[in-house]
DNA sequence: AATGAATGAGTATTCATTCAT
DNA sequence: AATGAATGAATACTCATTCAT
């Protein structure tokens, strides 16, 4: 007989990944043992084969699914903007608010791309090349236009993604910002940097350097 | 007596510390085994323990001896700046610096926190502290000084923490781009952001806002 | 649902018990390695831990199962005697029986209680004590009847027990003696001593003192 | 130059000797580490071996002198007396003393046993055999005098060496009996046992039997 | 006589995975 | 779909002993 939607075990299968994913979160891949897995779940430990196939299928299918999500919902979330600066302002705040929203997904993904073998390990590299694409591309845009400036787009997006995905490293709802305050401050930022205008730097000055054996080896 | 420096005894331990550090980096702290470690270095995996107490205090050794020297540098890197605006510029520098030049002791100071035992965790979260708190304490004079804006100075810290952070996971010496030119790209950014002055944004626009789904549970 | 009673899980751990019982009388707890169990059982070291959950906790499991038998089936024995001199040879004979019929377990009960973590080491020696009860009540009535005689029925217990215990370190069945006739020998020591009526000890006369320097630090 | 007596290697030796007789009698042999051994006697684990050759020959060695040492003061502690029952009073008061005395040596001498190798074990087994000859070669001789009356002498050493032996498992200085008490009730039991004379058992009564079921497998 | 470093075999315990029931 | 038991390899760590210094 065929089992329905929501029968027990797409329901098992849903509480795996719910535990596997809070579990891995806290602990580390690495750290979580399957026993500790099938504890929380409320199985045996040989009963979550009949579910997964290997622990690491499960990392992977966890980081995967993730990551197939974000895009989908990325592109859902940039239509109908079209000009290079309503379209970043979308990606930050889309970048954020999911960052945020799926602190647990995001964080593994960075953290434990080690711990996925070489296979995987590249499916996964692929997708995030292609999201990290969708900012450059809005950064070329934005330069071909002349609306945005900078020396190199790459470099200028991943510094971006980098500073905006941290966020879910320290953020906390119902903390001293809401979530809109810290997309401000982020989206201003990116848009105009700390400087007040006509304050600080002189265009062409030369950059400070630290003095000799600051920096180990340089 | 007491060995001369040099003896065997401490030579041993800064090749466990090496590999140590590369193999932490490499797979993680979990994933690294004393049988493996052991075998880099070239002894049998009881003797390491002439020279570690744990696996846990090796990576805590690691770790903390690196944020003491993180800061320990950082004030030498600073000594001499000044306007907020030197000091923030000399931070950038010196933070990317470092951060490509120690790309794994940085890594694991990052990735591994959580494999630290909570007593150990506390002292290194107190240490990043404090290495954070100099950058606020710039950013924060560079604001009373009107030399800076921005409307949390913490969060401005955390972003450009996090995006300077970022070089050290695709930093290539010898790639595309040099370490100065990176840095400019970076220095240029939080300065003046990216949009071009006159361009872009208005200035008291309404935020774009994604469509509804695009984030999950938002 | 539940396995049978008597499936290869029950048989499996009635085995370890057994062995480590066997293991720890011959060898000691601590010179028992796990290893030398499992291979003594036909099963993987690893495989032990389905059965139970650590060396110490057999350990522990097997004193106390038998501390508990040791008091039930003294009770058992008791019953139907009423009279103090009834009740101590009851006592005698179910001691000393008890003791050549389960001499690995009642050995390894004495031996091996430093081998105990604190709490379990309480409650084998709360039970030893309750054992240990029965015979100071025995003693404590005959002394209240006028039966018996001695200056402290707590040290004549355990003077008592010794002695009996102390059957199960050389008695071998087959031997010189029988059972029984060792249990005639013991109860009449301890019913009328070793001394002839009317022979040997004046009743007041002083005892004898060794020599000086006989007993060390005296 | 020639080591004068209590030099630095002796005084070390006999800390050694102490230190392990301590820790053997606390924790066991098997549980005693040499690296614990070496931090109490507060050197290093490596110079043990200047002192002793392995462990084995430390607990070798403690054990072998302690039981010559038993000996040679019994035969001192027997001198003077002549019959049969004050050799039998002379010997308990030593037995106990010497044990109150030194209850870690005693204490070690029968639980360890079973750690020592082959060759040594024979040794003290025959040491221990000489000193129970004594006790028999007074019992027989009380018997052959018609002092003593007893189905079986050497029985009757076996259960008086047990019953004197156990005192230095429960016996503390400044407990509620003192040491030449608890030597009086022991005299006592087994000079003339505990049954008041006329009171209590009849001759030749047939001895109480437990009800079938009490002992296992009897 | 003492040290510090090494060895190699050992410890209890945990692991992901398999499989008959 | 779940269980309980098994496997075999791995884990961090400890051990008694050796030895050049």
């Amino acid at each position: 007989m065929a089992r329905t939607a929501g029968s027990n075990g797409t329901r098992t299968l849903e509480a795996i990944r719910k535990a596997g994913l809070r579990l891995i979160y806290r602990q580390g891949y690495e750290a979580m043992s399957l026993r500790q897995l099938a504890s929380e779940v409320g199985i045996q430990v040989g009963s979550l084969y009949n579910h997964i196939s290997t622990k690491q299928d499960l990392l992977f299918d966890l980081i995967r699914v993730h990551m197939e999500e974000l895009i989908a919902r990325l592109d859902r979330a940039l239509e109908g903007f079209d000009s290079p600066a309503d379209r970043l302002d979308a990606f930050i705040r889309f970048h954020v608010e999911y960052h945020i929203a799926r602190k647990r997904e995001v964080f593994i993904s960075y953290s434990e791309l080690r711990s996925l073998e070489p296979k995987n390990y590249d499916v996964i590299v692929e997708l995030r090349g292609r999201y990290e694409r969708r900012l450059i591309d809005i950064l070329d845009e934005g330069v071909a236009h002349e609306d945005f400036t900078t020396a190199d787009t790459t470099v200028a997006a991943f510094g971006i993604l980098a500073m905006l995905t941290g966020v879910c490293t320290w953020f906390k709802p119902g903390g001293r910002l809401s979530k809109d305050e810290v997309i401000e401050v982020y989206s201003g930022m990116i848009r105009d940097g700390l400087v007040r205008p006509g304050a600080g730097f002189t265009p062409d000055r030369l950059l400070p350097r630290p003095p000799a054996g600051a920096v180990p080896g340089a």
